[in-house]
DNA sequence: CATGTACGATCAAGCGCTTGGTTAACAAAC
DNA sequence: GTTTGTTAACCAAGCGCTTGATCGTACATG
């Protein structure tokens, strides 16, 4: 229980603290960041921060939960009303991409600093983010299944090269950079189709 | 400077201290692994770790260092005897594999902890990845020159969606995981020339 | 309407501990 | 006997986290 979820201002503090430390942890690493910095970025010192969080790493689990939840949700939404195999791939591509641009911050943290997280609170967000690649994996074997994607590729190997084509954007990717999430997942699903070879 | 690469004993040490400097900063982080534990590891204490290095910095600057000569080095040899622009990128992603996951320690390394270091060490590494990735693209200009790669992606996401494919593989690649990095870059190559989507 | 009070929220200060880095003295090696 | 290598002990700074006191506001009481 991540404490006192009782008054509206106690709920806007920790959505500022989870907005504010996605942004730290994302930009300079969890452990570069100190309780003072994080608490600076939300004018309180960080005494305050500890009324709200039991702890430093206790804000890192929340961010990578709802992070999780947000592009499982997403993900979920987008194939489901997809018309056929290839149709939902091509829809999970972009819905991935378009999340994790969106809200780079939270998703970047999620994917490279959960390694800071201990005991319980990591088996909790490992087994999400294993569900999350599940699901992934489900897509891609219904469109083998129905015949849309070639077999000469096995499964599990090729969930692992769309995650490589997908996630590694959080390293490179910037709002002002002139191409947005869905013109990215647009190159994306042409190459992860049909590659890049010159078809003339 | 690097002190003092006088003795064979001492590049031996140094040596130890990179090997050892890698696989932790890999393993735990770069700021997560103390001068202690890293001192530890080479089997001295951490007044001598300082003996052969002037900072915690300057031995990761000289990881980031020897695994981007490494890369560039085995990727520029593997390209130098294609006979074509599209066999040109298969030896490409099969050095570029290969040598990430043989020396995954050091390459994770250099391709995730890079934002601790500070001045000019940061400005050197930026500089010498930026032009191992301008290595990568010229050898994709040549085969959209050549007519080998359709035009209907760009150079530039082109390059930086090659790179997602390739460096996502140091987060899930373990030695004993059966699969080898020539296996993983077949499948590679597969997927970036002709797509996933069935032929038939 | 004024006033007492209870409570959520905040702060300044600081505690105990760890960190990167230093140093004086000493041991091998050549 | 000087150079090269190693150590134990140490330091200043910074860390996560705690604490006792205080502020501000809502509201019951007189």
């Amino acid at each position: 229980m991540t404490a006192i979820g009782k008054t509206a201002r106690t709920q806007r503090a920790v959505e500022r603290a989870c907005h504010e430390g996605a942004k730290l942890f994302s930009e300079k690493g969890y452990s570069e960041t100190t309780t003072r910095e994080l608490a600076a970025a939300m004018d309180v010192t960080n005494g305050t921060f500890y009324y709200y969080f039991p702890s430093k790493e206790d804000l890192l689990r929340q961010i990578c939960e709802d992070a999780l939840a947000e592009i499982t949700a997403a993900v979920t939404k987008a194939v489901d009303g997809a018309e056929s195999g290839l149709d939902a791939v091509t829809q999970m591509i972009h819905s991935h991409v378009r999340t994790i641009v969106e809200s780079r911050h939270s998703h970047t943290t999620m994917l490279t600093e959960l390694r800071a997280l201990n005991g319980e609170h990591r088996v909790t967000i490992v087994a999400a983010r294993d569900r999350y690649e599940s699901l992934v994996r489900e897509i891609l074997a219904s469109a083998k299944a129905d015949g849309s994607l070639k077999t000469s590729i096995e499964l599990a190997p090729l969930t692992l090269l769309l995650l490589n084509l997908l996630n590694w954007t959080i390293f490179w990717y910037r709002p002002n950079m002139g191409l947005t999430g869905d013109e990215i997942a647009d190159r994306m699903v042409t190459l992860f189709l049909n590659g890049a070879v010159n078809p003339a």
